[in-house]
DNA sequence: AGCGTTGGTCAACGCTTGTTGGTCAACCTA
DNA sequence: TAGGTTGACCAACAAGCGTTGACCAACGCT
């Protein structure tokens, strides 16, 4: 094992400044100065450990998904086991929240999000999806779904969507879900 | 009646050029200076006519959704209604694109997208909603929906999200908005 | 023809940004 | 205890930003 080295509380305080500013402000407006205050450090220091600030993001943003196996639990379920997943997922901290901010105005942003829905959500519609190869157009609708939710209440902080409760949005959107991936037709 | 100014022409340049370069770049990347370029005239008459920046985006993110009227059809063709509706007024220029991306990004546009919703989409959710004390949270599920399809298919350009047709978007997103506004309970 | 008003350019300002290189203290090892 | 390696700071750079004010040209009225 490789012994802990003296910076890697720097680089981890760095990140996570870098994770709470990218989530909160998007990419253009989290400066590289401020990330570096909030951590309590020199700017140049962020130079340093990641090069730029392209590196930087992309070092802030290496995230799993973590879905659930897909298997295990029966295909008429897995609608509101997605959703209920990604409610967790997204609360837990800000990291899918700063991706979505930087996706909408960087293109690499955009790209790396692609990657991630296309690698991580993409085999779950592939297990539970009638037809296989209609699978990539029934992720990306699940997707629209769960990434709309998103939008409207973390994001945007529509005041109706923030008020729905955790159960209420499942009860929702689950079905909606569920119909999307596993339905034969519209 | 007013006449028209000398300068009517060059506002219009510079509003069509913010609102293209607010659409594809965001609040931030979309410099004054750009944006003079594209309409051929100096940085300094964009101040002139708009104040400041912020100015300048509000008045080019003046928006109407021009919802249709809600009580001429059926209510049960309301959710495909609605589809149909955004999607050619998403498609028709680049001012919801936009609003979309500041609004991602930066607080006002956040307000201002928050606005146009609660004001244009709520009276429609309380025209069909059973029950009218939940239409605000109708309409923020039916937003959700939209919003995120708009999302995936016209800012992160997911694929398979672009591929649908027309006719596919509308004829899944259709019943989903229906349920949103109109089923009694989840 | 003369003059105020309008539409426009130009050059500069103060500021912030990402980024760099030089310097210094703390640490580990021999 | 000496010396190299590592971690961190500081000052500065060039570039780009929003914004301002002085200046000029064309127009429309009388």
């Amino acid at each position: 094992m490789t012994t802990a080295r003296r910076s890697d509380a720097t680089r981890a305080a760095i990140l996570e400044a870098a994770r709470e500013r990218f989530a909160s402000d998007g990419y253009e407006r989290a400066t590289i100065r401020a990330i570096a205050r909030d951590a309590g450090i020199d700017p140049s220091m962020v130079m340093r450990y990641f090069g730029n600030k392209e590196g930087l993001f992309a070092a802030a943003s290496a995230i799993e998904l973590e879905l659930p196996e897909l298997g295990a639990l029966p295909s008429r379920h897995v609608g509101t086991a997605l959703v209920t997943h990604f409610l967790d997922r997204w609360e837990r901290d800000d990291v899918l929240t700063g991706l979505l901010r930087v996706g909408v105005t960087n293109a690499t942003g955009a790209e790396r999000m692609q990657a991630i829905f296309a690698e991580q959500l993409g085999p779950v519609a592939l297990g539970v999806c009638p037809d296989p190869a209609e699978a990539p157009r029934r992720a990306a609708l699940a997707a629209s779904q769960i990434l709309g939710m998103a939008l409207a209440r973390y994001v945007l902080h529509l005041p109706p969507a923030v008020e729905l409760s955790r159960d209420e949005v499942i009860a929702w959107l689950g079905p909606t879900v569920q119909r999307y991936l596993t339905a034969e037709g519209p």
